[in-house]
DNA sequence: TTGTATGCGTTATCAG
DNA sequence: CTGATAACGCATACAA
């Protein structure tokens, strides 16, 4: 300890209360040298155990910011989202944190659910933590900011958008296939008059469902209807169920692109027009979010495998060198999941 | 390009391929001096000016991982917590990261679902990467963890948990008074044969609801059962009517405390055995996530206060001193949420 | 206003 | 194994 009583002394450190305690004091507290503290393994057992039980006295956690500033990767990756509370981006959330803490990496999310305003704000976040990389979740898109982040040497990532943007990895579930394939069910299930039930915030997956399953009907020589009520929500697809059911014509299904629309349309179906499904009415939806699966609603839908998406997440950032190039572009299957809104043969 | 086939060059930096700028550079292409680039206002306009376009064009952005490392806060807010694809878990999450952003804060998200083993290391991310504060949801309780935090002197936040721990800054919502005001609704509607549904998981707050709801019923000389089917979920809920609702005394009311639980009770009283809701049983849940709204369940309910609860939070961030002393613990009120679950009057 | 020095806690390298 | 030293990028203080 240095002399507390002096008065001549300069101190030119005002020892701010520092709570961290540094490499340093370790050493010092072991009677080691400071190299000994964070060398690996050409240390003596007698040694290590001595700078183990320093460490632990002290509370010793070594530094990742200081670390991150010589070394080329921080730790950190990115998680840029809106609508984490919805039940299928908060499952996928939950997917990616869990496969990032198994590979030694950290989770910084980004919410852009807030005003747009506030996603400049938010990405800047991204690049002055000098993130590894950064996962881009299917949702609102904010669009410079992928090439901001790609400007500046970032690894990224992105779900389920399949806008033409070169650069960024790409990781999306096959949504053709699964549209295609809703229509087919529907249509072998002896349903004419199908109807559409998707939302106006324009998401490319969402749009490309859409699309594809209007080919698909067009194929057939199918009309389909499409409603819009408003955002991806239970309460537009409640609200697409009273728009669409009344009146003459009325459909005899829905392909729903999204389960939250789907609970909703059901409900709204159920509650408003007495309307039973299957026997009147057949549902589709997608996502498969935990309470399709609920006796309520035992929805028949197209899982997204969450689980691999994040596992595929984690491969990404562990081989890559700095390059973006080399992966092409990944599709995942979404699986059908067969329950009871639909009627079966 | 440096010479490639000098053998003799000692080549002392290997100049990694660096892809982000740093000030000096930006100073060079401005112009000015290093120290012109991060000076507040002490700075000319036409100064100021070249070292913004430099700053454009080179893509600059301010490296807080340096920053941190002298400055006394990092800017980072770790939320630890469990289940966060749960509907009320997410929402929270939802909405601290969206308070954390408009703060200049940043949310490093800390998933503890996975093995037990993985909390000690997803904590010590924690303390590795200096955050400002740690903020404990409600869930799992690492017990250990909240001491490590504060004994390395960081700000521990702890949502929903009435341990008798000291240190921490807590925050909760009224889970007491919210029991005893669902005891009194469902007495009030006429039930007298009351059951509390729960789950396994000996969570702190689930176990003060059902302490509460019991005391309560015990005060009007009621008896009540008490079931306990699993964790915290719809498939517990569902279970739990299974086991509770056939044979001869059959509950009259259910306290579920969660609505998690809430909606797999009811629909496991519909579709098991084709009670109605709330002519023949009165439910009442806890937390009022979106689907107590959904018109399946119309669930009477009380809400947390997410909102003022991350508002909270970001309070406490911005005042706090260093120290975790001052601020006593804040309870929110549960607002009672009547929808249709329970007999009016 | 600008240049220069110093420190933050690491990692990495090298001489003893 | 130890000690010394050079980065890393920024902030701060001080001198020009």
């Amino acid at each position: 300890m240095a002399s507390s009583t002096s008065a001549a002394e300069p101190l030119p450190v005002p020892r701010r209360a520092r709570s961290f305690v540094s490499a340093r004091e370790v050493a010092d507290l072991a009677g080691v040298s400071r190299s000994a503290v964070t060398a690996g393994a050409s240390v003596s057992e007698e040694t290590r155990n001595k700078v183990l039980q320093a460490a632990q006295s002290l509370g010793y956690h070594v530094n990742h910011l200081a670390r991150s500033l010589i070394q080329e990767s921080s730790g950190i990756v990115c998680i840029v989202g809106a609508a984490i509370d919805t039940p299928h981006q908060s499952r996928i959330l939950d997917a990616i944190t869990r496969r990032l803490q198994a590979i030694d990496r950290v989770a910084m999310v980004i919410n852009t659910s807030g005003d747009e305003a506030s996603v400049e704000a938010a990405l800047r976040q991204t690049l002055n933590y000098r993130a590894d990389a950064t996962v881009v979740l299917s949702g609102t898109p904010p669009a410079s900011l992928v090439d901001t982040c790609l400007r500046s040497g970032q690894h990224v990532i992105v779900i389920n958008r399949d806008d033409q943007l070169v650069g960024p990895q790409e990781i999306s579930v096959d949504n053709d296939g699964a549209a295609r394939e809703a229509f087919h069910i529907l249509f072998r299930a002896g349903c004419r008059n199908m109807a559409i039930v998707t939302s106006s915030a324009g998401t490319p997956s969402l749009v490309e469902r859409e699309r594809t399953f209007q080919a698909a009907a067009r194929e057939a020589g199918l009309d389909v209807s499409v409603t819009r009520a408003g955002p991806t929500s239970y309460e537009a697809g409640y609200a697409s169920a009273k728009a669409l059911l009344p009146g003459a014509g009325r459909p005899d299904a829905a392909f729903c692109v999204t389960d939250l629309l789907a609970c909703g349309f059901m409900d709204g179906a159920r509650a408003e027009f007495g309307i039973s499904v299957p026997d009147e009415l057949c549902v589709v939806g997608f996502d498969d979010i935990e309470q399709a699966g609920w006796s309520s609603y035992e929805l028949t839908t197209f899982s997204q495998p969450s689980e691999s998406i994040a596992e595929r997440i984690a491969g990404l950032l562990e081989t890559s060198g700095h390059g973006n190039s080399g992966k092409p572009r990944m599709v995942f299957p979404a699986k059908l999941v067969w329950r009871k809104s639909v009627r079966p043969r």
